[in-house]
RNA sequence: GGGGCUGUAGCUCAGUUGGUUAGAGUGCCGGUCUGUCACACCGGAGGCCGCGGGUUCGAGUCCCGUCAGCCCCGCCA
């Protein structure tokens, strides 16, 4: 292929095809980088070796017109190597040209010159087949392809059975919005497709299927993010007679098989913090370990200063808690205020800090701190300590949002590269903070901690659950649960969540019937594809690593979806639209642009 | 649903205080060129300044609305 000829190669006769990259025309001579899958290959076209034809027709060549050649391998002459390319040492002297299919300047370039910058990302969907030319997408793509097939071969190799489920599923009441189906056959009634395959693989599981994975397809209908497609990929595992040690062995495997496929460095370790713990020592519950900064409670230490701030906060039932940042000294005041800017917009009135150096405290807190204060919060010559005080709901985020930002600022190296861990035993529930309903913390089938079983009625805010989630580099890219395999728990957390008898039956009712059939005790987790593949090839945005994204607004650009349809086609689900634009013709095209 | 940024030639961008003929690079078209690789050189074409309205003697520039893309909040069990 294209990309794979070198010195070794000198002398073989070859036919290839591919794009025109970008040609050269000298006058007497013409080169031609001709591309491929595989990379990029110049072809020379002369009066000495191609035939006349031929040669007329490579002075004509246009950008991504499809050719095949016809030539002998041979090497360039010295002076003519070219270094940055793979095959820069062989050139293809063609005898014969034929162009396959020529192509119109494209919309887009594909080739970029040093230091041109990518056309716009509206431009770049609009043009998508065009875009996916370009040697970092392919990359990603390829990258993405190896992931999976590491994944589907380590998880076969680990005895799971990949097992298609529905995507025409039954809508469900919770959670995300569904996208909706609506059903020809049963005009009235309508399809969801599925957020995830959470119920069909507990079902499964029912069923004795004791090791299953899919990558699967979910889709929700919310709004979007750069890190957030409506439709996006999972590796979705459920194993039968587990705890979730042995979730966690099985992932902390698949990570280092995806580590190896991807080419990166796998993880020295894999850390386990609690839920509380980490919302505790780090103000999120994903943290980036990749800088040893943690959050420290420092009322006793600071409680009686003479700072109004902090002894209001106290006295007001707060703490006050602060950031050693080792070295922070060396930061500037506009580097503490860009800090101080990441706390306010997680809701804080403002940090108060203090940096010692060469013995001396400067900074607001530099007045209420004696000597004696520095030792008590462990502030060494040339740190700096950032302080917030107040309510913790408040101070953990403003805290947790400075940690890696004020490590990356000290310039001092990471840690560690890559930091993966576990985070456990999150809350089974979470308040509904407009109505002080109680909403389910990760999804209603996780199962509580069996410690805190007996607070499930006095206390269930208190009640810790079997979930966890995987987090890299403070991202979270997985999220997993023992789940409830006893009807009668079951049906308990659905009534805790305010769900009736009636309404359980006929919305959970075929997933209780199974569990009341001889459901093992079972759990898994899913990671989510497009966010590994993201972090993997170093993408700011999903839609880099996906063949066809939609846009912030879950447009297509390329293909024009969503679009209207006929009425003949509403007739036909017996359906009406109230959209303005309703009924147009079944030209995708035009539902694109306004 | 809300906030912010962006929208000028095929592409990437500049465009002064609101001023008369809207520029550059690249691509494209034509020409010269036998060792280029961002080929070089000469010449040329190419504009609904996103769209609609307003202010003004005059709008790419100011105001209002709208559309599209991106980022964020809400939302994402």
């Amino acid at each position: 292929m294209v990309g794979s000829l070198r010195k070794g190669n000198k002398g073989e006769e070859v036919m290839l095809s591919g794009w025109v990259h970008r040609r050269r025309d000298l006058g007497g001579l013409v080169f031609v980088d001709l591309r491929d899958r595989t990379g990029l290959l110049q072809l020379s076209f002369g009066p000495e070796d191609t035939d006349e034809q031929s040669l007329a027709a490579a002075h004509r060549l246009g950008s991504e017109d499809v050719i095949q050649v016809e030539g002998e391998v041979v090497l360039r002459p010295p002076e003519a190597r070219n270094s940055e390319l793979a095959t820069g040492d062989v050139e293809v002297r063609v005898r014969r040209l034929t162009v396959l299919n020529g192509a119109r300047t494209p919309a887009i370039p594909v080739h970029l010159g040093q230091g041109e910058e990518l056309p716009s990302e509206e431009l770049r969907l609009r043009n998508r087949h065009l875009d996916l030319r370009r040697t970092k997408l392919r990359d990603n793509l390829e990258l993405r392809h190896r992931l999976v097939l590491a994944v589907r071969n380590y998880l076969d190799r680990e005895g799971f059975l990949e097992i298609e489920t529905p995507i025409l599923t039954r809508p469900t009441p919770e959670g995300a919005r569904d996208y909706i189906v609506p059903s020809r056959v049963h005009p009235g009634e309508f399809y969801a497709l599925p957020q995830s395959p959470q119920i069909y693989k507990q079902i499964l599981m029912a069923a004795g299927y004791d090791r299953y994975f899919q990558i699967a397809r979910c889709f929700r209908d919310e709004d979007l993010r750069a890190d957030r497609q409506p439709e996006f990929t999972q590796i979705d595992v459920e194993a039968s007679f587990v705890e979730p040690d042995d979730i966690f062995a099985w992932i902390e495997g698949l990570v280092e098989v995806l580590c190896e496929a991807g080419g990166l460095e796998g993880p020295d370790s894999f850390s386990r913090v609690t839920y509380a713990e980490a919302l505790e020592r780090f103000g999120t519950d994903r943290p980036d370990l990749r800088f040893d900064l943690t959050i420290e409670d420092w009322t006793s230490a600071l409680g009686d200063s003479e700072s109004r701030i902090l002894r209001g906060a106290v006295e007001g039932g707060g703490r006050i808690r602060g950031v050693r940042v080792p070295a922070g000294a060396e930061l500037s005041r506009r580097q503490i205020e860009e800090l101080e800017g990441l706390a306010k917009a997680e809701g804080a009135p403002g940090l108060l800090w203090l940096k010692r150096s060469s013995g001396e405290a400067t900074g607001p807190l530099a007045r209420f701190l004696p000597e004696s204060g520095l030792g008590r919060i462990g502030v060494e010559d040339g740190d700096l300590a950032l302080v917030a005080a107040g309510e913790d709901r408040v101070t953990g985020p403003a805290l947790g949002a400075v940690l890696a930002p004020a490590g990356r600022l000290t310039r001092r190296p990471q840690v560690r590269q890559h930091a993966w861990l576990w985070v456990t035993d999150f809350p089974l529930f979470h308040e509904d903070e407009g109505t002080g309903a109680l909403v389910p913390g990760h999804h209603p089938f996780v199962l509580p901690h069996p410690e805190d079983l007996d607070r499930l009625e006095e206390d269930p805010l208190a009640v810790r659950s079997l979930a966890y989630d995987l987090v890299y580099n403070g991202a979270e890219l997985g999220s997993g649960s023992i789940r409830i395999h006893d009807p009668e728990l079951q049906r308990t957390i659905l009534n805790a969540l305010g769900l009736q008898g009636e309404e359980i039956d006929r919305k959970f009712g075929f997933l209780l019937e199974a569990l009341g059939s001889g459901a093992p005790p079972h759990g898994g987790i899913a990671l989510g594809v497009d966010r590994i593949a993201k972090d993997f090839v170093g993408a700011s945005s999903l839609r880099d690593v996906i063949a066809f994204p939609k846009t912030t607004a879950a447009r297509a650009l390329f293909e024009g979806a969503p679009a209207p349809v006929t009425s003949g086609e509403l007739e036909a689900l017996q359906l009406e639209s109230r959209g303005h634009r309703a009924a147009g013709g079944d030209d995708p095209a035009s539902a694109g642009s306004a």
